[in-house]
DNA sequence: AACAAGTACAACCGCCACGTT
DNA sequence: TAACGTGGCGGTTGTACTTGT
């Protein structure tokens, strides 16, 4: 696969914030095409701006489209994002088409300088908090450690920080328990019994009606099924029809935790 | 009032995926 | 099948603004 050089790259094209008339001249060209936009590599010569085309689109998909939502997230919007990153990681472009009216760059944004600083003070570290984001078998049990800790954060009661969520309330430290199986798998000792994990994608108080939600006692063998159970434990947070329906706090509009941070 | 440090967010950059030739 | 052209994505940077000293 070849790659072009950036029109970008040409010498004289105007880089840095947009001014109003070069915002007035890139929504009337598009207005005037009928929202359609052909070509955004021709785009700036027929709009007669000095841009190139990748910056036209960023400006337009990112501030100028007019279904662009402005303003600060709601604290729904703020634990569907907390919620569907646990789920899918930086997707953000697939997170952004669960929240009408943002862009995924608007999301991106908000995640680094908002969520991301929130759950660093509660011990949750953001880079592991997505369980589908590889297939490395340590990282994706950290993915299920964080995805119980945010499950708690956007719970209304529960916390992380010093006390048991409560739908881990029959497992006695839960993050030991995940670091002793951590052990366990990377110890190669295929005698020791695995530790028994429940889904952290499902809090007990929900579970109790299902036990099948349970995780099975035992792993399947070898390392691959394990991640394979993994996702298929969590297939049902694929995009699209990704509901998050058993996650208790959505609902809620109640939540102190937030707001202690 | 002046400066430094921190924060928020728009915009850029490089890479990749995919359709077309 | 390979090369090309383009759009889109995610990481990162630059800068304006705010807050603290």
């Amino acid at each position: 696969m070849g790659r072009s050089p950036c029109c970008c790259h040409d010498a004289g094209v105007k880089k840095g914030p947009w001014t109003e008339e070069e915002d007035r001249a890139l929504v009337e060209h598009i207005k005037k095409q009928g929202g359609h936009v052909g070509s955004w590599r021709s785009l700036p010569r027929a709009a007669g701006l000095n841009r190139c085309g990748k910056s036209c689109r960023l400006r337009w998909t990112n501030y100028l489209r007019p279904d662009i939502k402005r303003g600060n997230f709601s604290d729904e919007e703020e634990r569907l994002i907390v919620r569907l990153h646990a789920a899918l990681g930086n997707k953000w472009s697939t997170i952004a088409t669960h929240l009408d009216g943002r862009t995924d760059n608007e999301i991106k944004n908000y995640w680094n300088t908002h969520i991301k600083k929130k759950l660093l003070r509660m011990g949750i570290d953001p880079l592991l908090s997505a369980i589908n984001s590889n297939n490395d078998v340590a990282a994706g049990l950290m993915g299920m450690a964080n995805l119980a800790a945010t499950n708690a954060m956007v719970s209304p009661t529960s916390t992380v920080a010093n006390h048991q969520p409560s739908y881990l309330c029959d497992v006695p430290s839960f993050s030991g328990q995940d670091m002793a199986e951590q052990q366990r798998l990377s110890s190669s000792d295929t005698t020791a019994p695995p530790v028994l994990i429940r889904s952290s994608a499902e809090p007990v108080d929900h579970q109790c009606c299902n036990d099948a939600a349970l995780v099975p006692e035992t792993y399947p063998q070898g390392v691959t099924a394990i991640v394979d159970w993994q996702m298929q434990e969590f297939s049902n947070l694929e995009p699209l029809d990704l509901e998050l329906p058993n996650l208790c706090s959505l609902e809620s509009d109640l939540d102190p935790f937030w707001r202690t941070y």
